[in-house]
DNA sequence: TCTTGGCACTCAGGACTTTCGAGTGCCAAG
DNA sequence: CTTGGCACTCGAAAGTCCTGAGTGCCAAGA
């Protein structure tokens, strides 16, 4: 009930700070959005989002901004993808309409989304040369340390250590040694990292995650040599503020195409958009932006990644759904050229 | 002979200003450089420049800084282009080197350009009107469905996806194939697309025909896909001041390759390196940025333009040495590969 | 005619102070 | 658990003062 409340405060800072970019305090909460409880109310509350970690204030007497962590939540829990206006899909399949060749598609892809989402868009080409997975070998070093190897069917090998938490028995070892091979083995690398997301229900903490996260990461490594479209980087100019901290690192970024691929690497299960909140990559200098990416290809094949880079202040429901909209017409497209 | 002078302190304040990002006064002046006069003379010759509309102060009793006209005066009869360093020239050399594809030639010389100037660089892709074509291939998809590939003298590839009303056999493949390269191989884009047209009668419905018509749209396409590598975004994060004036504009610039294609385009004269300063150019928005560019191409054919894009307050000579130099080594690649 | 020292004047920018008000935390009563 | 009241905090905006780099002008000197 009164959790409820608190979730709904939340929100209601997480709107409000992302459409006003101000601290929001809790007078002007109650006002613009009908919360039904007074002023004060809303402050126990926000004490106690404060002391879970869900916002913050920039100093002592000013409103309240949502963390990294508040983030998380919001788009975890207190947002379902809105879908998009008749308009706004007809817009979408007109822009593409009449690309003529794959790389006026990816071109298309990119100017259209960060048109839709004012952000820098980044659309990776998808996969031509498909490596599959040949086999994964998981070597215990020691009980608590694991060699992941990965080997690839163009005879390229990728090998990663692994440190766990909890030491393994053999017999888990072998189960997950065929439980990993089963998922990938045979798959391209995009969809072998969407069958082993889904094979593996990621329990935070667990051993079984950590290797898969390194295979993951190995995998994504291995596809450094492709291509990746950027577009609306002028967006870039409505940063305003926090410009050396935010504008620098990020535009360095957007030319080490290396490094985006690793970020929507993170991201390519099948379907679903995925969202990396501030400091949650691997990226000290990208504390303050956030990913959201989503995998696109024929027949809901993860082919390749597109998304968006943009600050972690952002519109996160209203790009999930163009990032969504945009990857399911590219995808469509693919599948009827 | 005080003329002479009054010019030696234009370069004095343009050198000045450039590398301190102050404005110059007639103290600093005369103690940075030897002029051999005290300030007060100096004072004078800044009236008179300033009446002239070479120099300008941002306010009452401030130093002064130099307008577009004395950027332009300074570039034009108080600088010489300075030679690169031999280390300079091998870091060029080195760099350039081992390049695979004429893709890779322009991507590392879009990085090199950015590198050496600290600027934004502008690469245009070498122009498809006075190439040769060196080769066509025809690849059976499907019985149906062709893939036109069209081979430039300047490593440029053009692919077209044809579909035909009516199925080829191998052997009217392998014909057709050899009767549009024996027509278009070595001819110069316009010559091909007239040897083409007479060598195949058009005949309505024709696999032929489809396949003329695709190669001669590939080819007179050129206009319209001219491209542009652009690389060094992120040295706009020096500009520091001026941000919305100045980086915004150019950020949008930079999508738009249309304008810096124009950019570059008003330089193209062969040999020498142009230079656009602040307002001189069509685009108000640019009026505080300077373009330096040049021509390249095997031969000294000026094929394309390369260039940087920097503030009006840079480093003319070095930019123009770097300029020339990496337009100078690219040709000669070019005449190599 | 050009150069130079002297001198009064200007004014942006930094340092400092004051004021204002949005916002908070806490408490006691409902 | 909610709410009104109240004292408190502190950043941002506005105001004030001061300094010093830099100027323009003038009269004397070369």
């Amino acid at each position: 009930m009164q959790e409820e409340r608190r979730l709904a405060v939340l929100r209601a800072i997480v709107e409000d700070y992302v459409s006003t970019e101000e601290p929001v305090g809790s007078k002007a909460l109650v006002e613009r959005h009908g919360l039904g409880v007074s002023p004060a109310t809303v402050r126990n509350d926000m004490a106690v989002l404060e002391e879970e970690g869900f916002i913050t204030q920039p100093h002592t007497s000013a409103g309240r901004v949502p963390t990294d962590k508040g983030y998380r939540l919001f788009v975890d829990r207190l947002t379902t993808v809105k879908p998009m206006s008749a308009a706004e899909r007809r817009a979408i399949a007109t822009f593409l309409d009449g690309a003529v060749d794959l790389d006026d598609v990816v071109g298309r892809s990119v100017r259209l989304l960060s048109q839709l989402t004012r952000q820098v868009a980044v659309v990776q080409y998808p996969t031509l040369t498909r490596s599959t997975v040949r086999h994964v070998e998981l070597v215990a070093l020691t009980p608590s340390k694991l060699l992941v190897v990965l080997i690839l069917s163009t005879g390229r090998v990728e090998q990663r250590l692994v440190e766990l938490e909890t030491a393994l028995t053999d017999d888990e070892l072998a189960d997950l040694r065929q439980l990993v091979n089963r998922a990938a083995t045979g798959e391209i690398i995009a969809t072998a990292v969407t069958a082993l997301r889904e094979a593996v229900p990621p329990v935070d903490g667990h051993a079984v995650a950590a290797v898969v996260d390194s295979l993951v990461e190995a995998m994504s490594d291995h596809r450094s040599d492709e291509r990746v479209a950027v577009g609306g980087a002028a967006n870039l100019a409505r940063y305003g503020d926090s410009f050396d901290s935010a504008v620098r690192p990020l535009l360095e970024a957007l030319e080490e195409h290396v490094i985006l691929l690793k970020l929507l690497g993170e991201a390519s299960t099948g379907g679903a958009v995925t969202v990396r909140i501030g400091h949650e990559g691997p990226y000290q200098e990208l504390a303050s932006t956030s990913v959201v990416a989503t995998g696109y290809g024929p027949r809901d094949e993860a082919l390749a990644t597109l998304g968006i880079v943009g600050p972690t202040r952002m519109d996160y429901p209203g790009t999930m759904a163009a990032v969504r909209a945009v990857a399911r017409y590219v995808s469509r497209f693919l599948d009827e050229g």
